[in-house]
RNA sequence: GCGGCCGUAGCUCAGCCUGGUUAGAGCACCCGGUUGUGGUCCGGGAUGUCGCCGGUUCAAAUCCGGUCGGUCGCCCCA
């Protein structure tokens, strides 16, 4: 066989959204974007792909997704550059970049956008991903805790999901606290090292805490005696936390304590929160987020705080379908998504043909959605089209219609029909 | 990077173990019954490199080897 004949595929790990799912998936959008609008963090867009500086530096140069995650390639002036694997550095970067951090604080924005890690494809974990997300800059006042985390479990619940919120505080870089009970933890895993799984020693090293992280049933068993970070950290830590779980409660947010929670990406400071759903298998976290009060910094602008979160719209989509089968629901509950055709047209003849491709154009700039037939169908042919594309109405063109001015007007769900004059259609449609 | 499972029509799959006439079903699609009326019903129709390459055999979708692809799990994360 020629080589031409081969069909091109999808790349490993994407994904194409074809109708009827991607109406669900843009509601979704929309949904998080209009949720994240009302609570005052305006849009962003950054580029997809930075200097691939940005994520060493910001990410964490051994973190696992800097490591052996990212799509990096040098592009015609030897750049080193690197498609997105997650939002935050992007968008302070751009923060900095831009001074906005100079202007009135604190910096309050949303994105919704695609990013990228080269990993093995599995049940909701792909290569190219979607997330939507907010960040906010510019204090560290645990209102502002509050607020983004409210915001997202909020997002999450009136798109039809049952996230478990799990909320812990990972402290600062300081002696008096994640620097010293790091020291600790280390000193504890030394102690008990051959009692820990192979790949758990290896992480002495390079990132202890990630150990609580680990599924081997070994290291499980070592971990549950482990000295845990909540009872190590300095006074003003634990009071930004104590203050943070309060306004938490003021807003009926409800929590689990996890103080075994610690987030992949090194950047995180104090607040680390993870909404996950058991129903999602072992990619169990719909998303996460946390405090970044160092990562101006690290990217060379003066000192910033940050929190934030990103959330997974394939996992999300993926959770509200498992749920709503569990539960016998319609898919669709929740969500408005569906063809926007109100009337269909249904055209017999060349003449009529024409005046259907005139009328369906004038009530679409009117703001009523229409469509017609153009591939010469016959009349029964038509009809199923029409009752096919989900219009309410499906208007009939004939010869009769065209001498009087005239269209039938077919109602698709009762099967009642009425000849009307054309100058009337919009006015009776919009009337229903 | 490692392990399991699976590749037959657009989709979901049967057939493969026990090789043998034109490779099937349901759904979807198209046409007709209804010369201008969909969603029901009835009748008809189109659609397959049986993933690919090679081997065994008189004969391979079926047996053997390889290869490619997909998927699920591990690690890690959204």
């Amino acid at each position: 066989m020629s080589a031409d004949r081969v069909p091109v595929r999808a790349p490993k790990g994407t994904n194409d959204i074809l109708p009827p799912g991607s109406f669900r998936w843009q509601e979704l959008v929309r949904l998080a974007q209009d949720s994240f609008e009302r609570a005052g963090y305006a849009p962003v867009e950054t580029p997809t792909f930075e200097d691939t500086a940005l994520f060493e530096r910001g990410v964490g140069e051994t973190s696992e997704v800097v490591t052996k995650q990212m799509y990096t390639f040098e592009d015609l002036g030897g750049r080193s550059l690197t498609l997105r694997p997650e939002g935050t550095a992007g968008v302070v970067r751009a923060v900095i970049e831009h001074s906005l951090d100079r202007g009135p604080l604190p910096i309050k924005l949303n994105y919704a956008s695609w990013m990228f890690r080269q990993e093995r494809p599995q049940k909701g974990r792909y290569r190219q991903f979607f997330q939507v997300g907010i960040e906010a800059m510019g204090t560290d006042h645990p209102t502002i805790d509050a607020e983004v985390i409210q915001v997202g479990d909020s997002f999450l619940r009136a798109a039809g999901a049952t996230p478990t919120l799990l909320l812990n505080s990972i402290g600062h870089l300081a002696d008096d606290c994640r620097t010293g009970y790091n020291r600790t933890l280390v000193g504890f895993l030394r102690d008990h090292e051959d009692e820990l799984a192979p790949e758990d020693v290896k992480r002495i090293d390079t990132n202890p805490m990630r150990t609580f992280d680990s599924k081997e049933e070994k290291t499980i068993v070592v971990m549950a005696s482990a000295p845990v970070i909540t009872d190590h950290l300095c006074d003003a830590c634990t009071e930004h936390f104590a203050q943070v779980k309060g306004y938490l409660d003021d807003l009926g947010v409800i929590y689990t304590l996890e103080p075994r929670l610690v987030r992949g990406l090194d950047y995180y400071t104090r607040t680390a929160f993870e909404f996950v759903w058991s129903g999602l298998g072992s990619q169990n976290a719909m998303g996460g987020g946390g405090r970044y009060d160092g990562l101006a910094e690290m990217l060379g602008g003066n000192p910033l705080p940050g929190i934030g979160f990103a959330l997974g719209v394939d996992r999300i989509l993926l959770a509200l379908n498992e749920e709503h089968s569990s539960r016998g629901t319609r898919e669709q509950e929740g969500f408005q998504g569906g063809p926007k055709v109100e009337v269909y047209f249904v055209a017999i003849g060349d003449e009529a043909a024409g005046e259907a491709l005139r009328l369906a154009t004038r009530l679409r700039l009117s703001g009523i959605g229409a469509d017609l037939d153009h591939a010469r169908r016959g009349m029964k042919g038509q009809m199923k089209d029409a009752a096919r594309s989900g219009a309410k109405y499906a208007a009939i063109l004939g010869d009769e219609e065209l001498a009087a001015g005239q269209v039938t007007l077919r109602d698709l769900t009762t099967g009642e029909q009425e000849r009307i004059s054309i100058t009337d259609l919009e006015a009776r449609v919009r009337t229903g």
